[in-house]
DNA sequence: CTCTAATGCGGCATTTGTGTATCATCACCC
DNA sequence: GGGTGATGATACACAAATGCCGCATTAGAG
């Protein structure tokens, strides 16, 4: 019942290999996932019962993570620019737990519904983007939101890759986005 | 041992669905499969041994599909830009095709070199686009690269999804491009 | 019409993944 | 030292997918 806080748990090591390995690999076997952790599969199975349930806690996971990056990055941010600037250095990190998140459908009703939340968040900050001028008023608002989502994912697979530094590839989105969908 | 012309042969049928149903859930059952073309499991199993033989021959046969396309709408391109141009217009209706193509890890060798090859040609069109200015000198030649592949992907499933017509997804996809990574 | 080839259908064996249960072991707390 | 709880390893049952085979049927070629 106590806390180990220099060793992840057991918990947070299933969840970490989960994300990891199933971003790159949907259809992972349980055994693998277990494996990457450093457990053994029944403690997989004490944890998390079901592969569903590892799932959606593993979607949970990622939320919270993004949640917190994005929460603190936005705290002092005055425009839009400045949320989509800081939102993309915090969040290309993160660029597995978002490719995580979009390529594994949860059937979880909570999980499916802050999903929506995230989404919401970012049509207003399109929105917002528009009113201020940045993004030009004849791009569709799915355009803009789909593009975001994309140069998120673009960016972190660039620094997956080892080819740029998660800061340059943050900027390069940013610049790609602002140009491209700018006046 | 004749043709049949006027009616999808059953391994076109076999290999459209394959390629549709894999796109859209990399783990369906060659049974899923099957029932999609409208031919029983056992005639899968004739026309394609394996489940690798069947995802090889797909994958094939999108990049017969995207090389065809491409090669017509490149035939009387006289820029580079014209290249990329007509190249969206192309290849964005087969998005699902190109989709297919990445998320099936294929072990088939000629399939690897044929995918590399289209890589390869990629980054010679970026080249070609840095050379005439469309592209800016220090947008790294990878990013380019990614972006493209990323902006098939987003104007496909935004057409996909019924939110745009192909043409004009592939002309918001042509102007995020030069005016993303311009000057 | 007849013959051939392909098809649909069903069965069967094998493999793989999943979920559950059991047992011995080890670390940690009292 | 004794007790508690988590862990690893193993075994087992169950379900699904896969690959293979055989048989009856049918469409098309001769």
């Amino acid at each position: 019942m106590t806390e180990r806080p220099f060793r992840p748990s057991t918990q947070q090591a299933l969840l970490d290999a989960a994300i990891v390995t199933l971003a790159r690999n949907p259809g992972a076997s349980l055994t693998e996932i277990a494996s990457r952790a450093g457990v053994g599969r029944a403690s997989l199975h004490r944890n998390f019962p079901s592969r569903s349930d590892l799932i959606a806690a593993a979607s949970r996971q990622c939320m919270d993570e993004i949640d917190a990056a994005t929460a603190e990055a936005l705290e002092d941010a005055r425009s839009a620019r400045d949320r989509l600037s800081r939102m993309l250095e915090a969040v290309v990190p993160l660029g597995d737990r978002y490719h995580f998140l979009v390529s594994e459908a949860v059937d979880d009703e909570g999980v499916r519904k802050r999903h929506a939340e995230e989404l919401e968040w970012l049509a207003q900050l399109v929105d917002d983007l528009k009113a201020e001028g940045v993004i030009t008023a004849d791009v569709p608002r799915s355009w803009a939101v789909v593009n975001i989502d994309a140069q998120v994912w673009v960016a972190w697979s660039e620094v997956a890759a080892g080819n740029l530094a998660p800061a340059h590839a943050a900027d390069l989105a940013l610049r790609t986005l602002l140009k491209g969908l700018g006046p």
